[in-house]
DNA sequence: TGTGATGATGTTAACGCCAACATCAGGCGC
DNA sequence: GCGCCTGATGTTGGCGTTAACATCATCACA
């Protein structure tokens, strides 16, 4: 305590400037009736002294912290971490502060980080956690304050907010289809991924309008090791297999190759998200992508729209988009 | 204001508990002269109240904020997120809040977000922003509070902590020479960027310490698009290519690939980083690890230990890590 | 020329907490 | 039994800001 350097307060400023705090407090807030010379002598002393205006006094006056908490799953994946650097400007832009927490999907995991958060008093979440003990978690904080679902599959219209998933399966399957594909077989995500549910049951829904076979379902978790290990368990008959993102398709790829299979002349693949990488696998990846940086712009806004009692933005999914490469063919037999 | 709604205050739990506010105060700062009896009704008040200490008031009144800016660049890539989930994640377990912001590399934005953290009061700064630009305009921004320098090439003993890059690239030629390649030639990241420095004049001491051939640099930009790129400029003579970062070497097999040269019968190639894809690409890449996360960790240490008072951990830099696949073969002339 | 209205600024009282000091009861030594 | 020490708790005064109210010129208009 004895050894905290305080800065200069509003009081020195006020001083300088030869008037009271409160009317540097009403420079500093944009207040109007205030003569220009005032203000610009305020100004001057500011730039003088060098002050910053205390956001911890600022926020106990008001009640109003400015912090919106951004849960993250601890996993460095691009889709996430794509939203959250979105999310993380939109919300400085907008005057906030992003108090982040990345975390494991345990359920105790995001218990601490809510804690962590709430205990800041934060005035909005976003929750980018995507299975659905987290979901269920987040609801057992049940709190007063907004709160914005990104990526997680949930449907809590107008605070849900993410790429439409089911319009980004069609689109692979309608593509597969159109290339001349029947036989196709899904890799999906872990089971308990909010968006993996999502993707399989459009999926399956697909597959029964078009009246295709229904192959056996292969689950992985979202890494290239369990697209990797998927290799083994392909079905020999499938003519192209619908990969839940790009990760496993890559290690999909790499698994076939090792057996002599070559992507897309005996097989087709396709992928979901478009991270960076699946231009340049081999061969390029076909697939999905996701306007992930939209979605955490458009997560803010909603937010900031809803503390500030204003209408807020239309949150109907944002349209996926197909991202033809060569890892499609017709199939060969 | 008005229609904020605050929680129960200390006196609020003070009065239920039968004791003066000061007393709670002293129960949730865990002093030790309680009578047993008043702690426990104390914390009964608390749990009933669903009472949480207000942060805003707390650091007005103790004259710290309790949080650490992190700076990170605003690229999805898999080091600098990695190290900052490791940051967040020990800063919370040492009690501070991360105060995050992405930011591009350009003097402008580092400046604004550097202005937004030390506008929040931060204690400390993590430093993950990987060019000189930023380096240069965090000097500028210099201040009383401890930085810790992440990634950055740069070389403030103890506050510099990384991944010893010299000792990465050595292990990376010194398996090429074993292998029999001496004809080597660098891929290297972007100019700006201080950590492409270090690896590139890395590169350069040990080719002319083991008195190989100098062939000419490329530059990339860590993209993976950047290594495609590459590909067309590759030196015929080279029978070896050390690659900047393993995104570079995944393009640089595609490109490769491409024009029919197989990867490493043809050409062998070494990356650096290890992220998750390295194992899958076609062939699984040679490349160097380093320990991201450990990276992250041990800069909060320091951090921690240096607002502590006490004394600072030991940060030589890490060793890196060879991780032999099946990217480099004997050269095949 | 007086009387409000208006515009610009000052004054005061929180906000919720911590630190420093104040108090008060009980136990100990002499 | 008295004073003094110690341990447990209470009281007071900010921390730097905002909000609400108070003041005081100035000006228009009757």
């Amino acid at each position: 305590m004895a050894n905290v350097v305080r800065g200069p307060s509003m009081h020195d400023v006020a001083a300088r400037a030869g008037v009271s705090h409160q009317t540097v407090s009403r420079v500093l807030n944009g207040f109007e009736g205030i003569r220009p010379g005032t203000r610009e002598r305020v100004l001057a002393a500011i730039a003088d002294l060098g002050y910053r205006r205390n956001v911890a006094a600022r926020s106990l006056a008001t009640g109003r912290s400015q912090a919106v908490g951004v849960l993250i799953p601890n996993t460095p994946d691009f889709g996430p971490t794509s939203s959250f650097f979105a999310v993380e400007r939109a919300l400085r832009d907008a005057g906030f502060q992003a108090l982040s927490t990345a975390t494991a999907n345990d359920a105790e995991s995001v218990d601490e980080a809510l804690d962590f958060l709430f205990g800041r008093s934060i005035e909005a979440l976003v929750l980018m956690a995507p299975t659905r003990a987290v979901l269920h978690q987040a609801d057992a904080h049940a709190s007063a304050v907004p709160v914005a679902y990104l990526l997680t599959g949930d449907e809590r219209k107008p605070w849900s907010i993410s790429v439409d998933q089911g319009q980004g399966v069609r689109l692979a399957i309608e593509h597969l289809v159109a290339m001349g594909h029947t036989r196709i077989q899904h890799i999906a995500g872990p089971a308990d991924a909010t968006e993996a549910q999502l993707r399989q049951n459009a999926f399956v829904a697909e597959i029964m309008r078009l009246r295709l076979p229904r192959l056996p379902m292969i689950e992985g978790d979202w890494s290239a090791q369990s697209g990797f290990d998927a290799g083994s368990q392909l079905d020999p008959s499938a003519t192209a297999v619908f990969c839940g993102n790009d990760q496993m398709a890559l290690g999909l790829i790499h698994a076939l190759g090792l057996r002599g299979i070559d992507v897309p002349r005996d097989i087709s693949l396709i992928g979901f998200d478009d991270i960076p990488e699946a231009a340049h696998t081999l061969p390029p990846l076909t697939t999905i992508r996701q306007d992930f940086a939209r979605v955490g712009a458009l997560a803010v806004s909603v937010l900031v729209a809803a503390l500030a009692g204003e209408e807020l933005p239309d949150t109907t999914p944002l349209p996926a988009e197909l991202i033809v490469r060569e890892s499609v063919a017709a199939p060969s037999a």
